[in-house]
DNA sequence: TGGGTCATGTAACCTGTTACATGATTAG
DNA sequence: CTAATCATGTAACAGGTTACATGACCCA
């Protein structure tokens, strides 16, 4: 591929677990070509502007592999949403309440509705051809469809919550 | 609080959804200090270093309840796990199912168990007093169980959907 | 006497975001 | 004719990590 491809597959397939600007994939190359991960070769296009595309070197896919099985690299959350909820203790029951209603709408890993991330499929399953390399990359739009389902779960619980104290002693 | 009790409260109480370093910290409060969004004041101790006792400001505040009021801010996954995921399909089906099984006690919220958690609890609450806004910290506990769940069974439907291919012509 | 806690940070580096910059072709 | 797509990047800044640096007290 060459940047502005990978740039498009980050766009449509792989923004469900990480997103990357265009610019950060460009300077990313620029280091694993330093490395010798990468090996350019220059393509020219008539009526189209000339591609610079990259594959991967036997030390590129060593050093891959060698990630893969790594297994001391944690990887915590970090989120935002989290973070924000445990600061609502400044805001009062009635707003949070309405706060965990709009939030797994906010919060949607597929804002177009899950289905739809099929579709997107067609055309990735035809950019990785072999269909054992696209089942890893469906089970992780089928994590990204059973987060969706748990934070709807877990709004739930927290409005139940609040609409339990709601009657007690306990308001801002 | 000073720099060293934020520090103690993110190593106890938040850091199953953010983790901040030391280094860190004290930079942000640098930050925060020159905006003017907390005040600070010498406080002289005896057998002890002196603290930076810091306080919000009113500034403070209103800046922290619009951000909480903020909801343009989308706070999407970025998760190395998922993406070393994605890349599986350069091992074997026999490692990526071993790979699986191992993966829920790697990816642990609370390593040390979730019930664990709430011991943790005791000390927060004492420092957070408020029952309201210990409610809310609460939740992100919630949260971190739920999420502990549904990682194993996302592992659980990986590994059977590999183990019904195990046996096709789909081998590496 | 040696490790843990209390208490403060700095420096360098790496990663991610935002804004800027250019220019041709093609489809509606 | 105008907006989208193809194609390449740079610069500056913001946020997060790793390593370094210091020093006193307290408990075993």
């Amino acid at each position: 591929m060459n940047g502005y491809e990978i740039m498009t597959v980050f766009r449509d397939s792989l923004k469900h677990f990480w997103q990357a600007q265009t610019s950060q994939i460009y300077r990313e190359l620029q280091t694993l070509e330093k490395n010798e991960w990468i090996r350019a070769t220059h393509v020219e296009q008539e009526s189209r502007p000339d591609k610079k595309m990259l594959t991967i070197t036997e030390e590129g896919r060593n050093e891959l592999v060698r990630w893969l099985k790594d297994d001391t690299l944690k990887s915590s959350i970090r989120s935002p949403m989290l973070m924000k909820t445990f600061f609502r203790g400044e805001c009062s029951i009635d707003e949070n309440i309405e706060y965990f209603r709009s939030l797994p709408k906010r919060e949607a890993v597929f804002p177009a509705g899950s289905e739809k991330a099929d579709s997107i499929s067609d055309e990735y399953k035809r950019t990785i051809q072999d269909p054992y390399k696209a089942l890893y990359w469906k089970f992780t739009i089928d994590f990204g469809i059973m987060y969706e389902k748990m934070i709807r779960e877990w709004c739930e619980h927290c409005i139940r919550e609040l609409e339990g104290i709601r009657h007690e002693n306990f308001t801002d």
